[in-house]
DNA sequence: TGTGACATGTAAGGCGTTACATGATTAA
DNA sequence: TTAATCATGTAACGCCTTACATGTCACA
């Protein structure tokens, strides 16, 4: 009955990268890797717990100040196995989530007034993100050198890039049609 | 403590198009819709009884052969008004859950050789998905009469058209880059 | 001294998948 | 007569979200 949990995969993945408390995984979710996946540190923390009880990570704590002290984890050899072992893994075609396009299907009338708003809500929308991700490349990747350097996280940021300026450029096919 | 379940609007798009049983319902979910969501009858039959508890649609029982009933629902006024107040909701962006491009994401040497196979494997995926998309709008959408008959279904279909002819064009330039 | 970020947890409950289960109908 | 499709359900369980909860640290 198992499930995908492509979650513990993502944490064995930052974690082989380098060492990283469950703050610091949860904030990967809210930028890069949030492109493609998200999770919420209540899911990670306790997921963070059995992991280790299965032996794929190991914690130290570090002092933080005073009375602080943080979990700071680190990928274990098996980890790191089970981790290649979803690398090496064939990937099936995941079927996108997308609730405006939901809701563009249910709308058979091409004159329907709704369908205007709903349009330009949409662009705005992805004309921000393209910019943000525009932003992130220029930040993160502003030479060959670094692109090379972390080439997976580059070709990835460079489709989700991609992916923006076609579907903004499919809205303002629809918007043109729509015209007519 | 609501989750969204964005299934109970898309069974109620549906019903709004025409009556159907929970079959039906469940097939749509593997050709048209299955591009956005996807839903399983285990998920489908029983939601369809709570709606009908909450007066959303209704059903009547339709014979088929000799011993047979089917369950026919259709939608209520109270299910319509909620699938109204869905549709003109704004929504938001929701975040594309790839399980390649977070494997991709996670490769940092550009010339490993794990990649080539990998984006072999997805462009062979993404081909395939691209002709079956094909092959649909040519045979849902023969002209413009029909396309316009049901314009949101077919404007969702121009999309992941679209879609996969830029996955299938970065995924190229991916591999042009990866023999420099 | 207070605000925002850092840091980590638990609880309740809905959502979604896999598996188990059964039977009728249709067309070859 | 047999295989594919039609047709409808339940059970177990894992995934994920929302909400509740607490406390520290750095900086202005």
């Amino acid at each position: 009955m198992a499930q995908k949990n492509r979650l513990k995969y993502i944490i064995l993945g930052l974690l082989n990268t380098n060492d990283q408390t469950g703050y610091d995984l949860t904030k990967s979710f809210s930028s890069d890797i949030g492109e493609f996946w998200d999770a919420k540190h209540s899911q990670i923390y306790p997921l963070l717990k059995k992991m280790e009880i299965d032996n794929l990570i190991i914690h130290k704590d570090i002092k933080v100040g005073q009375k602080l002290f943080k979990k700071q984890y680190s990928i274990t050899k098996d980890g790191y196995n089970d981790f290649l072992n979803w690398l090496k893994e064939p990937s099936e075609l995941t079927s996108n989530h997308d609730e405006f396009l939901l809701k563009l299907y249910f709308i058979r009338d091409k004159h329907s007034k709704i369908i205007n708003t709903m349009i330009n809500d949409q662009l705005f929308l992805h004309q921000k993100k393209l910019e943000s991700l525009n932003l992130q490349l220029s930040q993160k990747f502003p030479n060959k050198k670094t692109a090379n350097a972390q080439y997976g996280h580059f070709a990835v940021l460079k489709h989700a890039i991609s992916r923006e300026k076609d579907y903004i450029n499919w809205l303002n096919l629809i918007i043109e049609d729509h015209l007519l």
